[in-house]
DNA sequence: ACTACATTTCAACCATGATGAATAAATCCG
DNA sequence: CGGATTTATTCATCATGGTTGAAATGTAGT
């Protein structure tokens, strides 16, 4: 808590401030998020200079970006689900999502991105970009047919619903329901999406 | 820009402050989001001293509370399209939401309380109610039967899914779609979500 | 050892949100 | 109308927080 160190200059040995400044960074941002946290709080818990934050990361901006940096991570795990009998594709998505979202610590991880994404123009474009090209054009590569892309970013649409409503609004019942309740009840509509022909849109209705 | 009063005290005339701060604001924080905007900025484009706004308002976090309940407006759009034949009940639903956040001055606004709601608890609380009473409980009651609330949320996260994707995220071919082809590519889903009766759940595959 | 470079502390800056006292207009009440 | 009270407005000032620049001190290269 209290630094009390006096002397100037270099610390002797080689510790590693910049690494050590990240972790404690990563912990405050994800406990209380961009805004609450300040610079001198982190300083203060690394037992270092407020200063040294700047020199290493330029800014606060840049802090919060070489955390994000340190969670980002490739979303394989939608990518090991896609492959296998296209009857029950929905299921194993789905199961694979809730899989990962509902571990405590990668689900705040996730959430944590999300929520910084709505906050800056440059992370959105980020997120949009993953969510586009690993998420849609995989499925639409996995499903095929015509509309392809279509039915693919409806079923992203219907996935991205499920993360924002149950993690991020966390409204209830979705918040709730286990996730053997929420395949149940969501893997028929991923299917009619992916997989039935839409009808000619000739007749709508009103 | 340069306000250049001198006088002291109240001024002369009914002059509606309160209400052109309010206008200000509303612009400011619509046109940069909470964070950029400073009450000193506010205060110079409203050619009024910036302790006025704490006066008003309380705090800046007072006043961006006020220009939400300005644009606070009650789903009452998806409570006109939801009678009718049942059969086609996704189209209409469907329809209502695109139709009124494809309006580009009410769809800024809607996306910005969004946003602001995922940076304020207190905010994503009042945005968890209005979604879960409003939307989730009201399709609920229209379409009755075994597990209603159930099938309604996997319902309302399509819904959510569509409004994050196409105007939050903005990620293609979301985006980009028309109306019709996502009516066409979602109904199907939002239909089976909401009418099929999910397989009694014994034989899961994986 | 000397020099160049990296790391660290300190002091200060400046912008911001907020507060309190002083002042003036508007309103109320007789 | 005239004083008391309430409401609106300005100014000065504070505390906080991000950022910067200079100085100090260590480490590495030669």
């Amino acid at each position: 808590m209290v630094s009390g160190r006096a002397s100037r200059g270099r610390r002797r040995g080689s510790p590693d401030t910049r690494a050590q400044i990240l972790a404690v960074a990563r912990s405050r941002f994800l406990a209380d998020g961009y805004a609450k946290v300040t610079l001198r709080s982190i300083a203060a818990e690394a037992d270092v200079d407020a200063a040294l934050i700047s020199y290493f990361f330029g800014s606060k901006k840049g802090l919060f970006g070489a955390v994000l940096g340190l969670l980002a991570n490739p979303p394989d795990v939608l990518a090991a689900a896609l492959p296998g009998d296209p009857a029950t594709l929905p299921e194993r998505v789905l199961r694979a999502m809730l899989g990962t979202w509902d571990d405590p610590e990668r689900g705040r991880q996730l959430a944590f991105m999300v929520r910084a994404a709505t906050q800056d123009a440059e992370l959105m474009g980020l997120l949009r970009d993953v969510v586009g090209r690993e998420m849609i054009d995989r499925i639409a590569e996995q499903v095929g047919g015509p509309d392809a892309r279509h039915r693919a970013a409806a079923a992203g649409a219907q996935l991205a619903g499920v993360i924002f409503g149950r993690y991020i609004l966390a409204v209830e019942p979705l918040a709730s329901m286990t996730a053997d309740e929420l395949i149940a009840a969501l893997a028929p509509g991923m299917r009619a999406v992916l997989y039935r022909r839409p009808r000619p849109a000739s007749r709508r209705t009103m």
